[in-house]
DNA sequence: ATGGTTGCAAGGCAA
């Protein structure tokens, strides 16, 4: 079972990369994120024929995430975090697969910080993590892929001084 | 304290 993650910067744009990719690569579940496409405009035909399967939680311009499957089709479970009724970012989507439960995140940039978009985000790991424990309790497989937006070493950013957690808050 | 650049979509925003 191979699983991956492919943040696309808009599905549509991407698609031809993504087509090879998935050719290439064969994967059995892709997650992708920001799809940058309104729910009507998703590729599901070209998708397909390429032999997979889709579900997918759209937005008009930003977010918006899928979860495909090869030779399958995902049974979606939830579309959106609950914890927040006011969210209208299309940032999570969960399917069943295979017997397994897979969920697509694109977590918030975040930036700047502080202010509004970094306390979303915030407030979006904390509903991520209730979802988490829900699923949890379920005692069945749980993949949580996609983008988290989390910089876990040095090499995943261009400078790493200016983005210690206590140099964000300097005024 | 990213800037340069890209995608969406039709000017500016998000990253």
């Amino acid at each position: 079972m191979k699983i991956a993650t492919f943040n696309v910067n808009g599905v549509n744009g991407r698609l031809p990369v993504l087509l090879q990719w998935l050719a290439e690569a064969r994967p059995d579940i892709v997650c992708l994120q920001e799809l940058k496409a309104p729910q009507e405009k998703f590729p599901a035909p070209a998708l397909r024929q390429a032999g997979y399967g889709a579900i997918w939680h759209g937005q008009k311009s930003w977010n918006g995430v899928a979860i495909l499957a090869r030779g399958a089709d995902p049974i979606v479970t939830t579309r959106g975090l609950a914890g927040d009724p006011d969210d209208t970012h299309s940032r999570y989507i969960e399917a069943a697969v295979n017997g397994i439960l897979v969920a697509s995140i694109y977590l918030p940039n975040g930036n700047p910080a502080p202010g509004p978009k970094f306390d979303y985000k915030l407030r979006w790991f904390d509903r991520l993590i209730s979802r988490a424990a829900e699923l949890l309790a379920l005692d069945r497989p749980v993949v949580l892929a996609g983008d988290y937006n989390v910089m876990p070493t040095d090499l995943d950013v261009y400078a790493p001084e200016r983005w210690r957690y206590d140099a964000l808050f300097r005024p």
